[in-house]
DNA sequence: TATTGTTATACTCTATAACTATA
DNA sequence: TATAGTTATAGAGTATAACAATA
């Protein structure tokens, strides 16, 4: 009685949004079993790729891109710390604040997570021919454009109040920008 | 020193690992946010798509589909039927069971959901022409499948400990199967 | 003895808000 | 006074495990 009222339309309309749902937890959730391994989570994964990209930043900055609270970004960050992947400096200009760089090691250990990433990307896509793959990414990119997400934004399950923050569980691509 | 070893590769690694994950919290966040407008969360409408599937099922085996703890259906349950969304009937056969029905008003709601489903499917593919979405779900599909995704499963963001439990946030396509 | 539904307890995670030190 | 970092407290949400009724 109610089972087929959106079963009536021809054929489109079969959920490439559920697909992407389902394919964006999946891909999230083998990319966090991952870094599992590396005695990661996605989040601080996420703070490392930043780390290298930007180093020398404020926590409070680095709280704010991560979209995570100051209170929490500091056992966050002690945890990092206390493993040797992260170092905290003064600066000497204003002592309130510490700028935060990677460690040699901390380095040493991104390079491992790229190296995830790449072999997670070739995981996921594993059903495609190479001609394939470029045409999904053709397709996903405008749509993901179109709905507002830039190339480095992590929606990141933020709403879900899961503890994730802002890295989703997927790598980003490194600085891809241009 | 160790910021260009992953792009090194000719093209096609971009990261449509990437993009899925992207894409996919992007669209569970607009659908949750499209049905708290119902005052339901992702989970409670996935149990009234579940009730008007397989009806008269007992709370464990529902629990079980959901992929929550016995103890947190109870209150789960419990919130539905003071809405009088779902109700309870004792089994003659077993008076252990409850087997759980959709009420009328939980059957209108449903349908509601589904007006949802396919405003938001319009949404997140509106960059898409017919033929473009056709050839999107034509590449989605087979990955799907090949990571073990059945039609109906919900990845559901289980393991990063989300209340969200199997309900992804996105609508699953009401027996899409055959 | 095993199982359904339920309740109670304990634990994890989180944000809010107080505190300090610098500015 | 305002801000960076930190700590403390309180709240939400969760699972584990004990319990009652029925098989």
């Amino acid at each position: 009685m109610d089972t087929d009222d959106v079963d009536a339309s021809p054929r489109p309309r079969e959920g490439v949004a559920f697909l992407l749902a389902q394919l964006g937890a999946h891909a999230s959730e083998l990319f966090t079993q991952r870094i599992a391994r590396l005695d990661l989570t996605p989040a601080q994964a996420g703070l490392l790729r930043l780390l290298a990209r930007t180093p020398g930043r404020s926590q409070r900055e680095l709280a704010d891109v991560l979209g995570m609270p100051p209170s929490r970004f500091v056992p966050f960050a002690d945890a990092l710390e206390e493993r040797g992947l992260l170092e905290r400096r003064k600066n000497p200009r204003d002592r309130r604040l510490y700028a935060l760089f990677l460690t040699e090691d901390g380095a040493a250990l991104l390079s491992r997570i790229r190296v995830e990433a790449t072999a997670h990307e070739e995981q996921i896509c594993a059903a495609l021919t190479p001609s394939e793959h470029q045409q999904l990414t053709g397709l996903l990119r405008p749509l993901a454009q179109q709905q507002g997400l830039g190339p480095g934004v992590h929606p990141g399950y933020r709403s879900m109040r899961t503890s994730g923050t802002a890295a989703t569980g997927c790598p980003a691509p490194d600085e891809p920008t241009a």
